[in-house]
DNA sequence: GCCATGCTTCGCCCATGATCGAACCATGAC
DNA sequence: GTCATGGTTCGATCATGGGCGAAGCATGGC
């Protein structure tokens, strides 16, 4: 009768407000203890127990012990980048929300997983594909030979990047600017750099990266924009 | 405290099995009327009426009434993309399912919505993007003056299509394939192009796209793969 | 050994919501 | 008008599961 994998699972298992936040909350990268997450989510101990066993047995997020405490975070990128999707759907229909002084902040620059998103990652993506370092092509994105010497311009020690499994390059949708940004360990390398840098830093306690003023203006040299008119045709097609 | 839009509320609709049941069968493309949707998720009439009031609401489906008759269809594209975002991690963490034997012809060439998806589906995307027709960049994909060209060459009326607002082109992650594949309008106009030409055709009640031998024939000679370096290069970076 | 801390398990309560049958409305056929 | 058909609304039932407090396990510090 239903045709194709089970998708009502998954989904229940976001769908409740308490097991959300939780994930929300891990959209920060970091990872966070049970107490910490029950708190994030306004509930009580053993409930947050309860939710967290679930969300592990459906593969969203993965634990790691440390003495007595109990660690969780998003099991993958791609975990990462179904929460944006849905993040990107709802901010649509959503109506407004609290327009908190935060929001515009979020829509600037936050933290993806592990990655820079808003409009500062969407930034850089464009600016990556224009100047011919990035190439999309199907699901996945290449560094091209000047890519390479860029990156590595940048800071970045690539070699140590090419050893482990999951994929360099991953572009992910970005629900504020309904855009591409840059995911993957490329992405991870290029939010960690940026810091390494002093150009930002992460706020605590919320998926905020605030640049400082001088780092700005360095992002902005190193990640030029791309020409309007590339850009105008793009979108609509 | 939960920073971003909210995202339970979404994914909540589509987490009941009779909700996502529906949701499913609508991939298909074809509105179908409140009966025919409460027959496919195995429940009476008026839990269906109730189940597809609040898809409405959520905006995840839209009405249109035809004398009696009531029918539903997802409200965009953009839902079809989600749904696709989810199938595709679940069938990742599912226990295998059951192998039927309409899963491999699923997973070969099926309807997304309107568009094809699947190997086909990638296959089609991947020959466009490698021949330079089709350039990706930001979350926008661009039709090339190269591309413009093959595309009226395969018998679609474009100046028809440059009409309409949604977007011209847009990729969407296949579950079955874990790439990208063409969707939007020309993704449609595509697959129209495709059955106009008698190549193939939709199986009723069913998402499975069924090429005749001379059809397939003629879609590889019509969408050559891509050179195998250049896709190597591209899946793990 | 002891205690404190962090998490899990257990038992219970309660709200949400999925479900159906029956009655009700609205449209089209006659 | 009457009837049949497709949908909706209403009322009631019942299962799922979210929530908490209290007790039970671990682990680490002493």
């Amino acid at each position: 009768m239903t045709e194709g994998p089970d998708i009502s699972r998954t989904a229940a298992l976001i769908g409740d407000p308490a097991r959300a936040g939780m994930l929300a909350a891990l959209m920060r990268g970091q990872a966070l203890t049970v107490s910490e997450l029950a708190a994030e989510a306004g509930i009580g101990l053993p409930t947050a127990s309860a939710h967290l066993a679930r969300l592990e047995g459906g593969g969203l997020i993965a634990p790691r012990r440390q003495g007595r405490h109990k660690y969780f975070a998003l099991a993958s990128d791609e975990v990462a980048a179904l929460l944006e999707a849905l993040m990107r759907f709802s901010a649509g229909s959503a109506p407004a929300r609290l327009p908190g002084p935060r929001d515009p902040a979020l829509r600037q620059a936050r933290v993806c997983y592990n990655h820079l998103a808003g409009e500062r990652g969407v930034q850089m993506y464009d600016s990556l594909v224009a100047r011919g370092f990035l190439l999309a092509a199907g699901e996945g994105l290449r560094l091209t030979e000047e890519g390479v010497g860029f990156v590595t311009g940048f800071g970045i020690d690539l070699a140590a990047l090419q050893a482990a499994r999951p994929p360099l390059c991953r572009e992910c949708l970005d629900w504020s600017a309904r855009r591409s940004h840059l995911g993957g360990r490329l992405g991870r390398a290029f939010l960690l750099a940026i810091e390494a840098k002093d150009w930002a830093r992460r706020s605590p306690g919320s998926r905020v990266i605030a640049f400082t003023p001088e780092g700005a203006r360095r992002f902005a040299l190193a990640f030029p924009a791309a020409r309007a008119d590339d850009l105008s045709r793009i979108a609509g097609g």
